[in-house]
DNA sequence: GTGAAAGCGCTAACAA
DNA sequence: TTGTTAGCGCTTTCAC
């Protein structure tokens, strides 16, 4: 704290931004009258004549409330806390942008923190947000089972989680339709000619991780394709290495199969990378779909057919949401299923006769 | 404003945190005693035995100061102002984490804003963080040329530019080193045989820009090579849309040549697509070289040959800075030129004898 | 319709 | 070493 002296030269006088005293002496009125006539909810207290006096003194000044003040003194801000468990995922940015655009527009911003996907960074930042009276979240961090989510929640604090839901039904979500997604890129598969295909699914604590490994179970029984246990590899995270890994324990000691359908975009790289460690080329010998349709999946090699989610507005409507609530704590919150297409492009082609799997 | 009553749960008494007041209570001392103790920099002002019961009773209650209130009385915040031009472009979220990580270390934190490379939302949130008390910048948004910019070092706002620099001596920044990186690649494009080479310049007003296609024109110069003006085209945006177009207009009225080196790695990936549409192959009939190596520029096809800058040391370095200048408002801020690698991939190769273009 | 007064929670000058 | 006092800038009862 020492030391630090911050816009010092902004000290002078002249640079000092007008107050809300010095508009009200000005105005020849109280400071008490000069907040009414500043504030939407209040103006119609005062005297039209003088509110409109007021509002264009203040004008003048160049008088804008300070937030501080108002914050110390309405326990609100304006402003919410959006949680991302890791900003250089290509999948979030543009779910923060969907979040910045609506709240902006409204006047509200988003105070973003980057958790690293530690616990201890999310509480930390979630305590600070609330000291700073934050008047909800968006938590794109969820865990199926979340006991500082639970917390939030049981306090009925505003909130909204996108992408990933939460084994608690209380808190309301914004993500996209996982069963869907998985189903499209299965009939795909099978419209190809395959029938031999295993998920490389990813954590198991995650809702994105259990729904598309469940909506892949009950696709191969509505397909009526082979369904032994052994189809599925559970990834220890979404990461490309443990895509790799997964798949090739699956090449080694895994069923036949001619497809893979991965839990998301980052597994599917490793399964590329997994096929060509091997001499397997995709799409000739493998096929392979993907998930989330992140940024730059156009332009991978081979380029990647993938389940297409609405990043953005998987944002967008979780700001939405959490507005809704902040104007109206008794509205009972609703949890979105946005709709989902699949992109396809050349991981995907027509199933091998002769499986390069034992 | 009206209607909103965020955690309303917590009204209940029980929920309420402690106040520096009853802290004082249960100590049996004043306020302004138990304020002085609970500070570092003045708990020496207060008997060491107090003192330690105060701490005592704090750490028992849950005791944290109000940032709000501590904010109001002092005009800090113990945060900074972080502007991004663009959160989706992957080159900036690492530069986000190493300035987050850097802060978050000495108690500090940082506020995001996208800008979407739109300066009056700049101005905005600008004016918004310092109503806030921010105690300082890190704009990865500088232009040539910026206004704003010039407006803060006047008032000698402490600032550190990451990224881009400004043409204003006066203001700090942490980039890499264009001009060697430039040099790099040249290097390498001239040993595999090539020697009629053309640059996709970025936006001129953008030191990125300005600087790299500098760097480039000397090269030529240095290392003997054809140096007529048209080897160098000026895109209108990093964007892939045009390095497309600019390597069509080269390809269709520009001079003979085997390689490219594009601004950056979006340019880059917009001359991938000029290629292909014109069923030229890279690296056999064009040798291409990006700027940056974002994220998954390892994985596009081919992958390609790229001048890696230290996307995270950038940030952790700005934020060292900045805090450096916090620490001590009379220090003479420095710039930073961070050393820069070449990662060679596979969208460069020797030289073929005939070349593509006319 | 307007003013007076109080106070959000904290820190800093001054007194004792 | 500690307490007193004042105030950061604002909103919000309560009077009038």
């Amino acid at each position: 704290m020492e030391g630090l002296h911050p816009f010092a030269a902004e000290g002078k006088r002249s640079m000092q931004r007008a107050t809300l005293r010095e508009v009200a002496v000005m105005a020849g009125v109280h400071p008490a009258t000069a907040s009414r006539a500043l504030n939407e909810q209040t103006e119609g207290l005062v005297n039209a004549v003088t509110a409109a006096r007021i509002k264009k003194i203040a004008a003048e000044m160049g008088y804008s409330p300070n937030p501080i003040a108002r914050s110390l003194k309405t326990a609100r801000s304006e402003s919410i806390g959006l949680v991302i468990p890791d900003l250089t995922n290509p999948l979030f940015p543009p779910i923060v942008r969907g979040v910045e655009d609506v709240l902006r527009a409204v006047g509200y911003s988003a105070w973003i923190v980057n958790t690293d996907n530690r616990p201890d960074v999310e509480k930390a930042a979630v305590q600070s947000f609330r000291r700073r009276n934050v008047e909800g979240f968006v938590f794109a961090t969820a865990h199926l089972k979340h006991p500082l989510l639970d917390e939030l929640a049981a306090a009925s604090t505003p909130m909204v989680l996108v992408n990933r839901r939460s084994a608690n039904p209380d808190i309301p979500s914004v993500t996209s339709d996982d069963a869907a997604g998985v189903a499209m890129a299965m009939q795909h598969l099978v419209e190809l000619g395959h029938t031999k295909i295993v998920h490389l699914a990813g954590p198991q604590d995650l809702s994105t991780g259990l729904n598309r490994r469940r909506a892949f179970t009950s696709c191969l029984e509505d397909l009526r394709l082979p369904a032994e246990k052994e189809r599925t590899v559970i990834c220890e995270a979404w990461s490309e290495q443990a895509g790799a890994k997964a798949m090739g324990t699956l090449l080694d000691s895994g069923p036949e199969f001619t497809a893979v359908l991965a839990g998301n975009d980052l597994l599917a790289l490793g399964v590329y990378d997994a096929l060509s460690a091997r001499g397997l080329r995709c799409p000739d010998d493998m096929s392979v779909v993907g998930f989330n349709d992140m940024p730059f999946m156009d332009k991978v090699s081979p380029p990647m057919t993938t389940v297409r989610i609405p990043h953005y507005e998987i944002g967008a409507e979780a700001a939405r949401l959490l507005l809704e609530v902040l104007n109206d704590p008794s509205r009972h919150p609703r949890s979105l299923l946005l709709p989902l297409t699949l992109t396809v492009r050349s991981s995907t082609g027509p199933a091998p006769q002769n499986p390069a799997t034992n």
